[in-house]
DNA sequence: TCATTATGTATGCAGATACTTACTTAACAG
DNA sequence: CTGTTAAGTAAGTATCTGCATACATAATGA
């Protein structure tokens, strides 16, 4: 009949903003008031995009995972032979980890983890982010597809809580970016060797 | 003059009742009235043991790294020749990492990052934290007390991560115990042996 | 005993906060 | 043109929240 929704695209457009709020704020402090101001819109217009607040912060966990995805899979289409595909996220992380703050978003979750969908929401998200580390690690250690080995699923783990540590020292001032990087790429390629049965 | 006050004692029965209902609901969920629901008390109780509410927050940080504090030198009080204090606390851990959900505080506390006196409260924390972990790991190493080594620094760094990433694990319902246990057990070995030089 | 101070109860309040309602305006298909 | 529906504006509401106050009671030292 009439006029076309363009629901999704705003979805698309305002969700940046929105993940930026979240990671600013945390969930709580992040009102719906300020969200949309921050957008530029009035409140109900996010009501016409998420169904409630809950599902806004949802969105905005997908976000942050769906764009470190991308920019990972962009550094790893860089044909180089020399490092393998582990070494050379190790090598970026070190230089880049966490400097968009997105993180925060899953400290965020991680305080609200006793309601059921943001809960599973975090869990999807962190179980895909192991499965791809896990991935890496496996083909750094040469195993091609195969059962992958429970070393290089426990390695990823590890890694992850690598990341999350850097990030956490970054934080709080306890990191500078000289140590931060050391710790990444030091502690990150022992455990990706030392890891290799 | 008359009355003694019971203020500090008062403050101590408290606390543990007070990090728990941070620890289950986070900062901002955690209401002045919850508290004192949760405490028996009226609010106003509450306001006369800590300035405000940030003040019971910061005395909840500060509580849960006292508890494990004492755990952990209980556990390295046990004199035993075959391991390594850094290794018996591992094994400990192993089996009784982040039981009491007292991390959640963490957790929350990383979401108000931008308030100074929390950040400072957190910064401070970890920084003892880390700096324990690394003693336990400079030890281990045979560096009796001579100036550590920023490998043992690292390594701490690593295993602080590790620690984390096992919560969030166990909390997302990614890790079972058993992996919890051997990751833990493994990876924590591994970042141990592998630092020594 | 009495002045002083701790402890406890009840209630108040100004400002959030998530979400809604009522209504106007503008785009598009037929 | 026109009927339909999306997009936008403005204001409202019931409830919560951190914190304050007013007042009664009880313990204690002098």
């Amino acid at each position: 009949m009439a006029r076309p929704s363009h629901i999704a695209e705003k979805r698309k457009a305002l969700l940046p903003i929105v993940a930026r709020a979240f990671a600013d704020l945390g969930y709580r402090r992040t009102t719906t008031a300020e969200l949309a101001a921050r957008c530029g819109v009035q409140e109900n217009i996010l009501y016409r995009l998420w169904p409630d607040k809950k599902a806004m912060f949802i969105a905005a966990i997908d976000y942050v995972f769906d764009l470190s995805m991308q920019v990972w899979s962009r550094q790893l289409s860089h044909v180089e032979e020399a490092r393998s595909g582990a070494e050379r996220l190790l090598q970026y992380e070190a230089r880049h980890h966490g400097e968009h703050g997105h993180y925060r978003i899953v400290f965020a979750g991680l305080s609200e983890t006793d309601d059921p969908e943001i809960r599973g929401a975090l869990a999807g998200m962190y179980r895909r982010f192991h499965q791809f580390v896990r991935a890496q690690v496996a083909a750094h250690h040469g195993d091609r597809n195969s059962r992958q080995s429970s070393r290089a699923a426990m390695a990823a783990w590890a890694l992850v809580g690598l990341g999350t540590v850097a990030n956490i020292g970054r934080e709080l001032g306890l990191l500078n970016d000289r140590h931060r990087r050391r710790l990444i790429e030091d502690a990150g390629q022992l455990l990706l060797e030392a890891s290799a049965q």
